[in-house]
DNA sequence: TGGGAACCTTGACTCAGATCAACCAGCGAG
DNA sequence: CTCGCTGGTTGATCTGAGTCAAGGTTCCCA
């Protein structure tokens, strides 16, 4: 990495937007004093490198603000994405010294980041910590399995709309709205970062997304602005039942 | 479940073959005693269902010997395999109620199991199983975006030799023997069952095993044992590095 | 103010893998 | 012994998505 963009922040854990999701959510007021010692944040701006796969990693840390993305790639330059990370999710694993994937700021992004060997010691006297990582962990792969359904079987329309109905959710759940109505959202992925999250070229993408436009299931105000005027329709179209599970 | 083949096996937790592999490796003696108490041994039959996907799981637990399989499936009867259960390996997930995909026994399986809620209340005093199942979680969810990237972006032919690299690897380390020379297993998979783990059907697959036959990658006795002469050109042929980098 | 450079769209053609279909081998039950 | 069934192979054909190629939009910076 050559040069990190470093901006001296600084913010209480008391105050921190992902305070009640983090891997510190279960943490108590001196456990989070102890945290606060060893933490320190860090900024990378979009289209930056945070980590490369193989390489050694001394830190861990949650995404603060912003999104990042988890790739492989295939010595033959193949690539696929295998995590998108958002604010509060966990990077890194206690217990590796290498990072297995790269990871890649898509947008501007903030992240708060822990001394690996401190964090990991604090994770066996600190119960809190292990039990929350273990929660988020069982969330991811839940999260994986899913992807995986829709990697080996669905169609690539069925593809592009399961990507938009989950992000289309999470942003109504950001926001506290419901799905019902029209929900309008900007994607915060290029076509691209699209086909490689869906096992696609850039140029599948792009036809899927115009038949869907042209088929009203979306509505495209420039090529990031999208509108669902009916969410039910587009969880058809992902091949889900309309009614969509989310268990958890 | 109609009706599920219950023999009464019992088996001290010192003599288990998984003792020091599955979620209670680290567990002291006295640990050890009260898991004792909590659990009980169920058998299922080749082809039987474990949990049908959506029922009410008030269990958890390891596989003791036998191989399952942990599989999605859509309204239009689409299927996709999404774990591959081994001897040690965990299902069920503590906190959730129901479950969240079919588990199927795909040889005659032994599972350990434990009532969920002792479990859970056992879990939160005793951080030595918590915090060996982060650490299972973990291996599970790096295989399953290992398996993300063959799903999304690999071919048919590369697939195939994933899968049987895969299982060739396990099968020569649980013999404790290297991946020199040539390496014999039986695959624990019908045909079909390989199609629904590689996002496949089950006629490419045995086309592709026909390839790979022919040209020499691999032999064939009856459709089941496999001979692999040359892991490295296995590997080559599965697209990874012929090095393979097992990094646990 | 005009030339790049990202990013995106669309069209024409190709091909890997799906689909449809026939057939084979082994095996347990009547 | 043979019927029927499960699991596997192979062939012919079709098709969805990849590939290659040509533009179109923004937006930045010289």
């Amino acid at each position: 990495m050559l040069n990190d963009t470093m901006k001296p922040i600084s913010q209480a854990c008391s105050d921190c937007p992902i305070r009640h999701r983090a891997v510190c959510a279960r943490c108590d007021t001196d456990e989070l004093d102890r945290l606060e010692e060893m933490k320190y944040y860090r900024s990378f701006e979009a289209g930056q490198t945070v980590i490369w796969s193989g390489d050694r990693m001394d830190f861990v840390g949650s995404v603060v603000s912003g999104i990042a993305t988890l790739t492989q790639t295939m010595e033959d330059g193949r690539t696929q994405m295998v995590g998108l990370l958002l604010p509060s999710d966990f990077v890194g694993r206690p217990g590796r010294e290498g990072a297995a994937y790269d990871v890649v700021a898509t947008t501007d992004m903030v992240m708060c980041c822990f001394r690996k060997k401190p964090f990991e010691q604090m994770m066996e006297r600190t119960p809190h910590i292990a039990q929350r990582l273990l929660e988020m962990t069982l969330d991811e792969l839940d999260a994986a399995r899913e992807w995986m359904l829709v990697l080996g079987r669905k169609t690539a329309r069925e593809k592009i709309a399961s990507l938009l109905s989950i992000i289309a959710r999470r942003d109504a759940t950001l926001q506290l709205r419901g799905t019902q109505g029209p929900l309008v959202f900007d994607l915060p992925l290029t076509r691209e970062a699209m086909a490689d999250y869906l096992g696609l070229t850039l140029e599948t993408v792009s036809r899927q997304m115009s038949a869907l436009r042209r088929d009203g299931v979306i509505e495209l105000q420039g090529k990031r602005h999208v509108t669902v005027p009916d969410f039910g329709r587009l969880m058809e179209e992902a091949g889900d039942d309309s009614d969509g599970g989310m268990l958890v």
